[in-house]
RNA sequence: GGACACCCCUUUCC
DNA sequence: GGAAAGGGGTGTCC
């Protein structure tokens, strides 16, 4: 399979990238380190066996051409072995807007009651999901300012899809190295071309 | 003159904007109007003839780092043609304070009896002249809640160079395009560089 | 409770 | 340099 050569791949020029670089600075060694444990995981999960390991790891990433602009999102879904690439995109959309799209994306093409773990490097997406919609649902959808939140119909949706899915956020810096994040990144960017077009 | 050049070139500016973008939402639109308005009504000014329009123009805004903190204010006085810029600043003051003070410079700028338009964003400032100064006068400086008024020694300078003056106060949104509003915040950011380097 | 402004911070998108 | 979004706060008034 194509996509899998593909990691093969990767993980051999990592491999090779250590044995040649002699001193690495503590932050980029963690970073190597989560990197290779990510791609070991998933080379392990292409073996696992779905009824023991059932996690399906997603990753996505929006971006958007002027903010606000015409805009592309890009989501890698990674389940039971199985290596997908999605992406769309919008004629005016906010960079948000997109990195909200993508990850909603990707929860919908996965089935109900799934495990998920979903990497994006949105801290506003993140932090939205895990600490901020609790409080907004609780305040009629008013921010602590008082203005009412922005994107309303976009969190509803995410909020009803992951409540059907036991979902795992996790962020990760952008433009960082982070194998998955820059593909997702280059999906996005290459839809937006196609937003463009159209 | 340099600064009615820099009119003309944002005109052309707006101008060609105009011409190459084909199609602008609403919001957008309104906002273009006002602007282009703005800038008619100042252009226009520079022809008129004081003797028939003597009115006086100005704008202004105040920062402050912190709040409380080193603070500072802008303000563009437009009155017969001539376009200047006044700033100043003070080592640690409150945003209201840099808001009101801004303001009183222009009016101190401008010959007793003159007829003015005062433009700013905050509307402490706005309301505090039409409609507050006179009850708390009444109340002698209470506020509603029966405290003493804040700022008192300020608000009376301002009454006091206003009642020699016929004033018309204009409120308007805060980091909303405004020209001479976004001009008068880059001149009070500008003033607080220099309280933090004294 | 409401309004306006001023700041501090975080991330992403340009 | 700016926009899209969020959190925390103060300055002030009604």
């Amino acid at each position: 399979m194509k996509s899998r050569e593909k990691l093969f791949k990767l993980l051999e020029k990592i491999k090779q990238q250590l044995e040649t670089v002699s001193d690495l600075p503590e932050v980029a060694t963690a970073q190597l380190e989560t990197d290779l444990q990510s791609i070991y995981n998933q080379l392990n999960s292409v073996k696992a066996d779905p009824a023991v390991d059932p996690t399906i790891r997603i990753w996505s990433d929006g971006a958007c051409s002027g903010n606000p602009g015409p805009g592309g999102w890009g989501t890698i879904i990674f389940e039971d072995g199985r290596y997908q690439e999605f992406s769309g995109f919008q004629s005016k959309t906010t960079n948000n807007i997109m990195e909200m799209t993508g990850a909603l994306e990707g929860i919908r093409r996965t089935p109900e009651g799934s495990q998920l773990i979903i990497t994006t490097d949105s801290q506003y997406l993140v932090k939205g999901m895990t600490e901020w919609l609790r409080g907004w649902k609780r305040k009629n959808w008013k921010k602590a300012d008082g203005k009412p939140v922005l994107n309303k119909s976009i969190w509803m949706a995410l909020d009803a899809a992951a409540g059907l899915r036991d979902i795992q956020w996790q962020w990760v810096k952008g433009h960082n190295g982070h194998l998955q994040n820059e593909r997702c990144d280059e999906l996005a960017r290459d839809a937006i071309e196609e937003a463009i077009k159209s």
